[in-house]
DNA sequence: GTCTATAAATGGATAGAC
DNA sequence: GTCTATCCATTTATAGAC
């Protein structure tokens, strides 16, 4: 792998554990061994840097929401699988989602960097909906007059749970989602695994 | 109103705006007419600063509950107002709410701060859980076995909005509350104002 | 592509005079 | 309580040699 590819690579990580006004020029180079003059040479400003990380989180996005959407499964699972991934990345490997990451850092980001922000969003949220409306339509699911808004509570549910969880522990996230569950599927009973 | 008051309130309110680490002594001497030094004179170290901050936001919060507390109201009435509140606060005067502006430097912040934060948590979702309770027990909201997990859905949906209304327009945060307050009272009708 | 060297700015913090 | 002066560390960024 070439250098400015591992840059990327290594920023994605520091990106998820701190911020991306947490980790610096330094901490790139020191890691990679070589100086900051040279991480300069392939991303002259850390915005540069930045959009580039932008496009290596739609990858990984695009990546994943693909990897939940196998066909034949149903559309709670697809929202299942959704929350698999967020609980090994943030509760075992203790990473952020690095959408969540951007937005720490959202009044300080630049313009440019705030759209790409906005598109991610987008992505995610409109496959989220896509699953609401499925699953409205074939009786997965509660019906909805509003696929959209139902897909950002479960999103904001999702993240915000994975916060708290950071200082609460990790039983107020299985409690949050869980009955998030028995609302979207109307059910006393627990999904079975 | 003396210069350490001036600085927990100045220092309160730039906290909103850009974090706990998005502003310095610097900003705060400009603002006030006074050096650094003086600044430092009054709160030695960042931290000590941070600590007053989370004592003014638990009477911030502290208030603003009693204030939605209000006798004889419904406990839907009490979230709508907790809800207006966060419309005004965020959406109005644009300023994050201190406990989402002290999480978004979770990674940097003193072990004294942490747990200062954790306690803000408490206070509120303890209080939301009691509205949650007493709702569902009242057969105003559908019944719950757990409110504690309904009162985190609550806020991290109410937070969440916030957040992604600042990219995506408040629209999002009105409808997604409005697909809320649907699956807590279970009823097809807009609420009344 | 990588290096040395350096610039310019910022942020937290302290010593000591008034 | 406030000031001047200063320190030290960090961060982003550039010039120019190899």
């Amino acid at each position: 792998m070439n250098t400015k590819q591992q840059i990327v690579e290594l920023s994605a990580d520091l990106l998820r554990e701190h911020g991306f006004h947490g980790f610096s020029y330094l901490d790139l180079s020191r890691a990679l061994g070589i100086t900051k003059a040279s991480v300069h040479h392939h991303y002259p400003k850390k915005d540069d840097l930045g959009l580039a990380l932008c496009e290596w989180t739609h990858d990984w996005l695009s990546q994943g929401l693909e990897h939940f959407d196998t066909k034949g499964t149903s559309n709670w699972n697809k929202l299942e699988r959704y929350l698999q991934a967020a609980i090994k990345h943030t509760l075992t490997d203790h990473k952020m989602c690095p959408i969540s990451a951007l937005y720490s850092d959202l009044n300080k980001l630049s313009e440019p960097m705030t759209l790409a922000l906005k598109s991610l969003d987008d992505l995610e949220l409109g496959w989220v909906t896509k699953v609401m409306t499925e699953g409205g339509q074939n009786g997965e699911f509660i019906a909805q007059e509003d696929s959209k808004a139902m897909a950002a509570l479960f999103i904001f549910s999702c993240k915000g749970a994975l916060y708290y969880a950071r200082l609460h522990g990790q039983d107020l996230f299985h409690q949050t989602m869980k009955q998030f569950e028995h609302l979207l599927r109307q059910t006393g009973e627990n999904h079975e695994h």
